[in-house]
DNA sequence: ATAAAAGTTTAGGTTAGTCTAAAAAAATTA
DNA sequence: TAATTTTTTTAGACTAACCTAAACTTTTAT
């Protein structure tokens, strides 16, 4: 059974890599972990030993189909435990992340097979990402960032790129949410940001910054 | 911030302490904890830099006002747990308590705070034991073992003194669970074991040992 | 092609929590 | 009361996960 810190170092390395495509670096790892480089030295030759990774020195690891596994069964624990905070404890999506950071290490596969029950099986967690199942196969949607819709052209949101608590809040504020319907009235040749209408009601500029964190399907 | 191990020292030290009424030696401690009596003795000394317990070498420990607050934090999160598992994911009582060791420990006020709210403010877990409220205060119903009941009385299951796995399933084998009429219809004498009758309509044996860990009321 | 810069690993330490074995204190027995 | 046994503490070590500083590779720039 993995610890808690070889739980999280997998799941960094299996995001890092884009799902298992590319190789990922020592420095990457410690950045997005705020460890050291040394420190992730050390637990990637554990992780190797393991069979999780592969590892090879000054050129990074890659993550094997185990340790992708792995990894995919952390984020399902994470999703679902969002799904739960948010559709029955009525948590906001912008608190949710941190105490499913920590549930995500309960260890007891009867716990996550009757709280994905007890959720109805849901597909996806309330920032639209999208929830592995039980053998680690996710359903994938082909999203596109609201930066490269065209103009008046009616488009859903699906999920937002980035998860931080302060551009949930922001989203909130402004009136757009998962499953929020937009379209871009004009694009601004300056700075690229974008006047939109949310739900054919509310008319909001929206910064390029902001559009390119949105994911939707036309 | 309390460590998990901490928590679980402290909420040990209450439970073996009767609620913080008498002192704690440290081989108790680790018996009870499956750990060595030295360190035990490494522990005892850091909760107490803490002020969560008072210790004196080579005379025990006590648990001081700040480190029964925590202990009964604890444990109205690992009840307040229980019952999520019970009463919505359908677990029996006999599955809940190991999951509920380690979900004690997830650090959310809100989250404890939702989940109380979400369970309809319960006063006691799946085994009858009382749940803390938020302020720590316990409701205490005077409870005695079925074996101190005279024959032929009406009494009602509240609470199990051993919430063992074994336990739990060889009651709910029998037919007994929280709430359960109990008459006892005779006591052999040659080893205190019962005939009892349950819900008026089911009779049964049940040896001294079971009858000294079931709490009713009359 | 060599020197400098950047990235990575190694060496050696730290902390929390654990252990065994030895020393010390307390309790029991003779 | 003195000897023995039991309990507890101390001393010294171990592991997981981290760190800093130094050494070593690889990459980039001159
Ligand atoms: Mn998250
Ligand atoms: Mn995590
Ligand atoms: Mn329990
Ligand atoms: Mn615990």
């Amino acid at each position: 059974m993995l610890s808690l810190t070889e739980e999280n170092y997998l799941k960094t390395i299996y995001r890092l890599s884009d799902g298992g495509a590319k190789a990922v670096l020592t420095n990457e790892i410690a950045d997005s972990m705020n460890t050291k480089a040394a420190s992730v030295t050390d637990m990637v030759k554990k992780l190797s030993v393991k069979d999780l990774i592969s590892y090879e020195p000054y050129y990074g690891v890659k993550i094997t189909r185990l340790g992708k596994n792995e990894a995919l069964m952390v984020i399902r624990k994470h999703r679902l435990w969002e799904t739960f905070l948010v559709d029955k404890l009525k948590f906001s999506w912008d608190e949710v992340h941190d105490v499913a950071e920590q549930l995500e290490h309960i260890q007891s596969p009867l716990l996550i097979e009757k709280l994905d029950e007890f959720l109805g099986y849901p597909t996806a967690d309330p920032h639209g990402h999208p929830i592995p199942d039980k053998n680690g196969k996710i359903q994938i949607l082909k999203q596109v960032p609201l930066s490269e819709i065209a103009l008046n052209k009616k488009a859903f949101v699906r999920s937002v790129k980035d998860g931080s608590s302060s551009f949930l809040q922001y989203l909130s504020k402004i009136g757009i949410y998962i499953g929020a319907t937009i379209t871009i009235l004009e694009r601004i040749e300056f700075d690229g940001s974008l006047e939109i209408v949310i739900d054919n009601k509310k008319k909001v500029f929206i910064s390029r910054d902001v559009s390119e964190n949105l994911l939707v399907t036309e």
